[in-house]
This record gives C-alpha cells, sequence and structure tokens, in this order.
DNA sequence: GCACAATCATTAGCAATGCTAATTGGAGGC
DNA sequence: GCCTCCAATTAGCATTGCTAATGATTGTGC
C-alpha cells in the first residue's frame, strides 16, 4: 500500500471516528449527567477502583479537575471514596450499586445505539468491520 | 454473525474509537488552541464558509456557545466573520490564510500521528483496517 | 528517631466552555 | 405599516479546565 493511501486511510479513520462518537453522543441526554461526569462514571465502572491519578490521567484532565468531578458524582451517590488504607495519602474511587446501574441500567445507550447500525450491514461487512477492529485496538493501544 | 457477536464488535469499536481519539488529542497541545476552538477551526477549515447555526449543530453546542468560540478564533485572526449579503441576519465564517495554515501547516499533526502508527501495521493489515474504514464511514454517517 | 524531600489529594482562584432566557436586528406575511 | 418569525448575540449562571499553593502521609538520609 503506497504512502498516499496510507494518509488517505489515516485521514478518513480520523474522521470517522469522530463521526461515530459524535453521533453516539446523542444518546448520552438521558443518563442526566455531563459528558465529563458520564465518562468518569464509566471508567470508573469499567476498571473497578481506582485512584484519583489514575482516573485522572486516563480521562486526559489534571487531578484538581477530576477531584471536583468525583465530588459531583459521589454527590449524587454514584460513587464512593474510600481512603486506602495501605498508603493513607491516596483514594480508591469505586462506583455504586446506582452507579453501576445508571450505566449498564440504561444498555448502555451508546453501544445499544450502536448494534442497532450495525445490523444493517450485511454479514460480510460485519465480519470485515470486526477484522478492522480488531487492528484498531491494536492501532489505538 | 450472532448477536453477542455483534454486541462485541458494537463495544469493542466504541471504546477502540474513544481510545485512539485520545491518543491522537496529545498532539494538540502544540497547536496553542483548546479543543473546542481547534476542532471548530477544523470544521471552518474543511467545510468553508458556514453559518454559525451550522457549526454550532456540526459541533454539538449551542449557538451561543460557538458564537464566543468564534469571537475567541477572530480575535486570533485565524477566522472571519462577515454577514451574509443576501440575508443580513446570518453570517458567514471563513477561514483566514493564518486559520488554513495553522491547521495544515502542522502537517495536520494528528493525522500525521495515525500514519506512523499505521506504518508499523503489515500491509495485509492496512488493507483489512482500509476496507474497515470504508464500513466504518458509513456506520458513521 | 527525626528532619526533609517526595507524593497524593484537595483547596483557591482564574479563564474558558456549556447552558437557558432575553435582546437585537433583519426578513417576510398580510 | 405592523406583526410575526428568525439568526445571532448578550446576559447571567453552573461546570470544567488550568496552575499554584496547602494538607496530610510516606519514604530517606543520617
Amino acid at each position: 500500500m503506497g504512502e498516499g493511501q496510507t494518509r488517505d486511510v489515516a485521514a478518513r479513520l480520523h474522521s470517522a471516528s469522530i463521526r461515530l462518537l459524535r453521533t453516539l453522543r446523542r444518546e448520552d441526554d438521558g443518563s442526566g449527567l455531563s459528558a465529563p461526569r458520564l465518562s468518569a462514571l464509566s471508567y470508573i465502572v469499567v476498571e473497578g477502583p481506582v485512584s484519583l491519578a489514575e482516573l485522572a490521567e486516563a480521562e486526559q484532565v489534571r487531578p484538581p479537575t477530576m477531584s471536583r468531578i468525583v465530588d459531583a458524582l459521589v454527590d449524587r451517590g454514584l460513587v464512593t471514596r474510600v481512603v486506602e488504607p495501605r498508603d493513607r495519602r491516596s483514594v480508591r474511587i469505586m462506583a455504586t450499586q446506582e452507579g453501576s446501574q445508571l450505566l449498564v441500567g440504561g444498555g448502555e445507550r451508546r453501544v445499544h445505539a450502536l448494534i442497532g447500525r450495525l445490523h444493517k450491514l450485511a454479514d460480510s461487512e460485519r465480519r470485515a468491520l470486526a477484522r478492522g477492529v480488531e487492528i484498531l485496538e491494536r492501532v489505538a493501544r
């Protein structure tokens, strides 16, 4: 594959990813949470108990910013903060039942919407996309 | 392809897209613009003259929010606002030379970084990814 | 064991971004 | 001409982002 074609794939992959996530983001309205809060909650639910530093790093914001977002999630009872006994400087942030349910209870709205779109594809296309996703996972790592 | 597999593809596509864009976002630092401003400028450069309403819709923010972002871009000389003569209520927003150069001049940092990653793939993988991107474009439309 | 540097999180204070409601200015109907 | 509708902006507020400074705890050197 030539240099120009590689550039073409890169540019199109970039803009298709942006468009996909923008489309799916419309599903977030029903959650009642802002985008940063929902994204943080999602990470907490999936990645289990995490430290504030890890969470901030993963969400690409600074610790003070994330500390406030966690405040808001705690206020709503979606998340708890527990001091880590091994190192009492740090905290374990984990989802409450309510927090997990808010996410999965909605059937994970975004994924659900995406499944609906995938159903419109031919089976061979879904397989080709699945293969592309495997490669994308390596590229995005 | 079964229902469970389709769900699996959807979930993985979703999170791989998030991870990809987060990775590439690190390239934005060099631009000197915040994420919303850079994203708006990018749309303006690519989509030529646009109205405020169209730009707000595309970026999924409300018109007042976008109006202020455009203010900031105008202040930096990256964009101009021209009253539309056909309908003097509306406005044509377009990039200046400087605005276009800021984007393409950096070689489009994100795409450039992505090309570097694609180079590490085997040729057959790049082709499979290219096929996946074609399908993704339809899914994301 | 004790001062001292390093580390994790939070607080303080500011700029930018997001919203809704209200306003301004112009277009179009009648 | 007047009234309604429409595009954009202004006003005012909450949230999100940052850096700098502070608190609290841990680890280190001696």
